[in-house]
DNA sequence: CATATATTTAACCATCTGGTTAAACCTTAT
DNA sequence: ATAAGGTTTAACCAGATGGTTAAATATATG
């Protein structure tokens, strides 16, 4: 089927990918790196198969085709995001933290997730528009989460008003961006040297500085 | 030639796209589009071709090959960006006035510009590998002049200190995100409406939204 | 007008790519 | 052991895709 007429995706065939070692979860890890590499239509069945160490055919049989493969990496990869979020923001008490803590976790499974900012730049290149829907649902949930703490700040005065989801373009665009904006900048040899040791010191982790940066710019 | 193994695209053949009209003129305009919808790999010459109103043969008379024609739509797309930023912020002579400057020239650039975000969403993912020199040289040296920007605004004890390059990825990061993620996020129809509305009164353009964050996020 | 040159076109072509098939190969239970 | 059902595989296929060719058509030049 043709990527850019694709259904949004639902996910046609649950994988077991629990179980290491297991057909059905070496050739999702394959695929994984591959979609993340190459984009959908950037990436080939073939590559898939070798690289997973098995034949084309028996991709066919433990998954279906390249879209439901493509959906499961997809729900795979950005899938628990969204739980995490929202239960570790709920032990903070205050928005400030809470904040941060949002923030933090966005950071850690990016960290965690190599796969995560291509695949999510991806995405959003091309309209979101084969999301699976548990997955758009997924990501409208964390923007809630954010409204919710915004909105509880903004109320107790410690925040000014600012458009929620132009914050949340703004934490999760610098830290996509920034992981993979900086091997970028790395590579590139003429650049003046003080823009690369200026940044070897991000005290602390990204998400960190992301949460200062941010709490900064809505602190009252 | 495979996207992937695509020799850092150097531009083989320089088309006259100045000349409206134009065969090449319409086939860049077309590839542009194309590109930035489909991406590389998703997109086919034959669509270039009838989208352009011209046979393929037309198009590889003109151009020479897939991968020349994308470097000449990048180079056209982001070429002068670059350019613009350098002229516009020397006219200010304060680093806030500056800065301000900067982004909203960024974030004008991506209004008249839309094949913007999608371009450079998705050649970041692919880690920047087939970028035109000329356009990665550009693009560093724009970052370079928020570098001077920022050790002004330091110097002068405007600003605190925080790493330049973590800053341009948050201001390209928070505009491409939220101008391909706006109209996503209008689609999808169970947001609560708290985070539409809150979203429409963003008071003046993105650029200067963008620029009151982040001043608030770097002035002392 | 005639000749030369630049541009466009329909028809091709080799290769690639997603997907299938039928047979071989395990694993398990009787 | 063997029948049965699940799993893997080599070989295959139809359609798509980037790219070419030689002829046809404009366009400019003498």
């Amino acid at each position: 089927m043709d990527h850019r007429k694709r259904k949004p995706a639902l996910i046609k065939k649950q994988m077991d990918f629990r179980e290491p070692g297991k057909t059905a979860e070496k050739i999702l890890a394959a695929a994984r790196k591959v979609f993340a590499e190459n984009g959908y239509s950037g990436t080939h069945m073939d590559e898939i198969a070798a690289r997973a160490g098995v034949n084309k055919a028996t991709l066919y049989y433990q998954i279906g085709d390249k879209d439901t493969l493509y959906a499961n990496v997809i729900h795979q990869v950005l899938g628990n995001v969204a739980q995490d979020i929202a239960e570790s923001v709920a032990k903070a008490d205050n928005p400030e933290e809470k904040l941060k803590i949002y923030i933090n976790c966005i950071a850690s499974a990016v960290d965690e997730n190599p796969e995560i900012p291509p695949i999510m730049m991806r995405e959003m290149a091309s309209g979101g528009t084969h999301l699976p829907r548990v997955v758009a649902e997924d990501m409208a949930s964390v923007v809630t989460i954010l409204l919710g703490i915004l909105e509880d700040g903004t109320h107790k005065g410690i925040f000014v008003e600012k458009a929620p989801f132009l914050i949340h373009m703004m934490i999760v665009g610098t830290i996509l961006f920034y992981k993979k904006g900086a091997p970028i900048k790395e590579k590139q040899l003429w650049l003046p040297a003080a823009l690369k040791s200026r940044d070897k010191k991000l005290m602390g982790s990204l998400g960190d500085e992301v949460g200062r940066l941010v709490l900064r710019a809505i602190k009252k």
